[in-house]
DNA sequence: AGTTTAATGTGAACAATGTTAACATATAGA
DNA sequence: TCTATATGTTAACATTGTTCACATTAAACT
């Protein structure tokens, strides 16, 4: 005899799902605990035993979502195998596509209104916001290759990151038109970018034939 | 006698100014029907016979908001005594430094949330966002001058745009140091950016010594 | 096994919020 | 003056996050 049961066995875990799960498709806003309760069959304050309050449960799908988008946007960042112009390209494509693929994601992994979780996290991991030191040395081995002016490597990394961020913020944030084709725009914010960084005498050949004119010796 | 008047007399304009600035303090989201009627003192339901609802009262905030945003940033778009290339340099520095000084209207107006209104909102104005239009004009003014490389107009106005949005972005949304001074960043950003656009042979001289050098000719 | 203890889920209740409807009062114009 | 309209009030409602007392199950310990 089918009997419901009343201890549901893995809440904790359903719960964090079914958020994610939602936060794929609507915005976080719109993720209220009556759908938690309704999507796992349970009271309205089941959820209660499992995090102290709802900031929690969002705490929870902060840390996995920054796991996610670690998955999907460093494979080639430190891939030896690349040229280094070709691994910040590719990563910073890797970028704009997550946000692109997960903007309620993005949304709430690197906007204001949960900062204060953001920062409480990352804090106590002792890492920084989207692997931005990572990015750093990245700039600083560029530097070190020749490859990059000579500048001061934080606010180099901080240029590319903002260029990033902006370019798929305005994708997300409904001021592009939604079939444009995004690859064109990336491709003129990187040249655009790199032609600002790269150092002058350099003869690096990217595998990217986009990249290989910056990269040919200039004076 | 003093007597309290049931006829408030201009209370719309009240509620307006007193979102205003409360947005000018604290985020939007924070902005509730109890904080407007406790400050005029009138009842919750006042504002109803003034506003359709609580999102009609955000769309006029945001129009009165792009209004402020266009004061703040267009002094020097198109002041033709000065170089084009200082007209880029300091409203882009307006730009970053509106977002600053208000972080949730600059949110409130380029954010996701309300992006609804603020669709509507243009497109019955028949204006785009944030004098994006201007920009892609001055943007085709450099490539006449010879100042700019010769690309897609619409495609170099999105990449300063993501630039600058970015850069406002990090800024307000807690990814850099309060205290860091936000000018050496934005000198760089806009050093680098700017390398990557202008033509390689250009003679024009800049009133700002810190852009002189890349508009030295080259090659 | 049986008993206790902790974990897990329920239901009722609360305050805050946006909203509506019925009612009250002031203002303006005939 | 009188009446229609604009403006404001009070009461009520649904939704949301939250708490608390209570119920039930699972686990641990004799």
């Amino acid at each position: 005899m089918i009997k419901h049961e009343y201890h549901h066995g893995n809440l904790k875990e359903e719960f964090i799902t079914i958020a994610m799960d939602f936060i794929a498709k609507e915005d976080v806003e719109k993720l209220t605990l009556k759908v938690l309760s309704d999507a796992t069959g349970t009271s309205r304050s089941a959820i209660y035993k499992h995090f102290k309050n709802k900031d929690a449960l969002i705490e929870t799908i902060i840390e996995k979502g920054f796991e996610k988008f670690d998955v999907a946007t460093t494979p080639y960042l430190h891939d030896k195998n690349k040229a280094l112009i070709d691994r910040f390209y590719l990563t910073g494509k890797l970028y704009v596509e997550f946000a692109k693929n997960n903007p309620n994601l993005y949304r709430l992994l690197f906007g204001k209104k949960y900062a204060h979780i953001r920062e409480e996290l990352l804090s106590i991991k002792d890492e920084d916001c989207s692997g931005f030191a990572a990015l750093q040395t990245t700039v600083e081995d560029g530097q070190k290759q020749g490859i990059l002016k000579k500048e001061d490597s934080y606010r180099q990394a901080i240029v590319i990151w903002a260029t990033m961020h902006g370019l798929s913020s305005l994708i997300i944030d409904g001021f592009m038109d939604v079939e444009e084709s995004y690859e064109e725009i990336y491709n003129t914010l990187f040249e655009t970018l790199l032609a600002g960084m790269v150092a002058n005498k350099v003869k690096i050949i990217s595998t990217i034939p986009l990249l290989n004119k910056l990269l040919q010796p200039k004076n």
